[in-house]
DNA sequence: ACCGGTTCCGAAAGCGTTCCCGATAGATCA
DNA sequence: TGATCTATCGGGAACGCTTTCGGAACCGGT
């Protein structure tokens, strides 16, 4: 119990902060402060953690310095074989871990690559982020996975948590809402490379890693057209992505060139979420003229939309027809299977760090961006097959 | 062009690391070593990392010491109010990020918390990832997500990148392969806290967060019962996990508690791969006397099984009953779904970061591990309802 | 015997924080 | 009017590592 030093009192006794290892009390019955020693500091603070086994032990038990020992760990020359022996011995009986902490502070690095990914629940991106750790991981880089849940603003609670963690680069794959890249911009200024990927702004000068969303789109299209699909519908992506612009291009002009209308009606918007996607698909079924196939952006809105005619006993693909985009392994599950642009995702990851780490080595004057694109694969499943079971 | 300081050669110089700031090399001509200055030393390294702003920046700029810097960043008492605000002020215009490594070296914390999972390709581990976020991101932690592959010497790898992060705390689910957890020893030895989670070793004396998986199974196969299944083979998983067991005698006492045999060779062992889940149905729709129900250790595992039958012709559920374990959003979107118990994984993050949190906060001598147990849901859809359609 | 060169190693600075201590000026008290 | 307190701040060590620099010991050649 603490009594004021002043009045006596007891029960008005508030703490003010801790000064000089001591507590601080202001007593607000008499309006006094005053200072005490911190008799259960110990208890108080439980400093549970233990030391753990550094170069200077190592130096120590051998006799030398630490710079010997650190030379011995880092492979440099300038030392005895006979030494650099022994030190490697004792750090591996001692299972002596580098204290990385220390280490990306001396050498201002920290050997993680940031990425950000708007979600990783569907299989794209958790592909994406395998294909980058299988390149970053024998490198000695490891990766720091920030989701940004589809939202803006965690993006850019994100950027800052990479920032304050002096990731040496990052991957980012944006968000439907994301309108801009300011946020990004300190990295560029603080000369950390960023590399974009599958999701990306226009006007970002910066290297990227797409796929030729326009000509799988247009694959998928006229893949449905010949199938017999006439009135084709399309759930497009947020505006702000190139994804959704590129894949409704494909999608227009896919039309255009089988000289069917472009009908704007049956362009609808999805913001990536599935309730998002669920509304979009109702609204194309409740229509007095239903399509008879639908494009969708990818693949959870694609199978979003398949439930919804399932629901509403629409019957797959004989009056509705389907063709989505990624290849999620659900796409192949589904009944019926869903026709689907495969994206290589494992390379595309490998690929996006791989132009990373070209960055990081370069020097900065002499560095160009460039954009890789690579190609999709379209996946034939029953749920196009519109015309088959027809004639 | 470097010439040789000895023969004049040129093309047979070979660099041999760099001494006391100059280039070493080595003429392989006259073999003869010889050191010059490093001309081109920042063409040839370049450091293109730029300077981020430090505490140190803004003390000078406002005239202040790094410690008041300090104190006014970190909330402390003993500054006057008027130059905290005016750090404050600055430090968000500078768009200020502490220095995580600097603030971990100093303080022997890392703020981040590290998670071995066998694979995130499948929707489970996403999910408890997730819960586990939702817990860590507010309270300043981020978490490093290790990916074991299924692999036990993966698994031992990703324990040494974690203890050299420093991490504060370690959530594991184990591979199908791990024997023991002697390579987490250092951990404990280290006075870093690992709670376990879903696949958990026994003999661990640890904290771990499971579900019921004796009652999870018993309730799965007695439904299959319920439903006419009178040949229920089961595919375990691999003998080290403990769901593994717990599963397997979950299954097993279903059967006996109907009066059914339990038939060992009904029992076939996955190592979790889908190969190997694909090979156990296979070997089980080969049988002579084929079984009418598979109760299988997971949903993975159960929609391979599925596959399996569906090539073969078999029908489901009329002529084979299908459950799995996990509620995989895909077993909700095969046909006919697929009949699941779904359990918690978003609180199964939470709950076992919540033990962590617990754990790293306790001091040592009072701390007593603690086994939680959720309860699982059967979820209840097509592929186990195998006497419906036949009466 | 001297000298240039090589080999190996230790000392020390620095990375960006935190935190303990001591210092100072002003306020308050007896 | 000292003496004690208080409010505020600066100095500097420490965290574990890298890296530069200088120096001692030793080598062979003249």
């Amino acid at each position: 119990m603490i009594k004021c030093v002043k009045c006596n009192e007891v029960d008005a006794i508030a703490k003010a902060g801790i000064v000089r290892g001591k507590q601080r009390y202001h007593c607000e019955h008499c309006d006094y402060y005053f200072t005490l020693p911190l008799v259960d500091a110990a208890a108080e603070k439980t400093p549970t953690r233990k030391h753990q086994t550094t170069i200077i032990d190592i130096a120590r038990t051998l006799q030398v310095s630490k710079s010997t020992v650190s030379r011995a760990l880092r492979g440099h020359a300038d030392i005895n074989p006979q030494t650099r022996q022994a030190i490697l011995e004792l750090a591996k009986e001692l299972d002596y871990q580098p204290n990385l902490l220390a280490y990306g502070l001396a050498k201002n690095v920290s050997l993680t690559i940031g990425i950000i990914v708007p979600e990783f629940i569907n299989s794209f991106f958790p592909y994406v982020i395998i294909g980058a750790q299988e390149i970053a991981n024998p490198r000695g880089y490891h990766i720091l996975i920030c989701q940004s849940n589809e939202s803006h603003a965690i993006e850019i609670e994100n950027t800052k948590v990479l920032m304050a963690s002096r990731v040496d680069g990052i991957l980012a794959s944006l968000t439907g809402e994301t309108p801009d890249v300011e946020h990004f911009r300190k990295f560029e200024k603080a000369g950390i490379p960023v590399v974009y990927f599958n999701r990306v702004c226009d006007n970002v000068n910066a290297s990227k890693v797409i796929v030729d969303d326009y000509e799988g789109a247009f694959k998928g299209v006229e893949h449905l057209i010949e199938n017999g699909c006439s009135k084709i519908a399309h759930i497009a992506g947020p505006p702000n992505l190139m994804i959704s612009k590129n894949r409704l291009q494909g999608y227009v002009n896919a039309l255009k060139k089988h000289n069917l209308t472009v009908d704007e009606s049956l362009i609808v918007r999805t913001n990536l979420t599935t309730k998002s996607a669920t509304d979009c698909a109702r609204h194309l079924f409740s229509m007095a003229d239903r399509p008879d196939a639908v494009f969708c952006l990818n693949d959870p809105a694609a199978i979003s939309a398949m439930l919804v005619a399932k629901e509403l006993k629409i019957k797959i693909p004989d009056d509705v027809a389907f063709v989505g985009f990624s290849d999620e392994p659900a796409a192949a599950l589904m009944e019926p299977g869903l026709t689907t642009l495969a994206q290589p995702t494992n390379e595309i990851g490998k690929t996006a760090i791989g132009l990373l780490f070209d960055q990081m080595n370069a020097s900065r004057e002499t560095f160009e961006h460039v954009t890789k694109i690579l190609q999709t694969k379209l996946i034939v499943r029953k749920s196009s097959l519109h015309g088959v079971t027809k004639i």
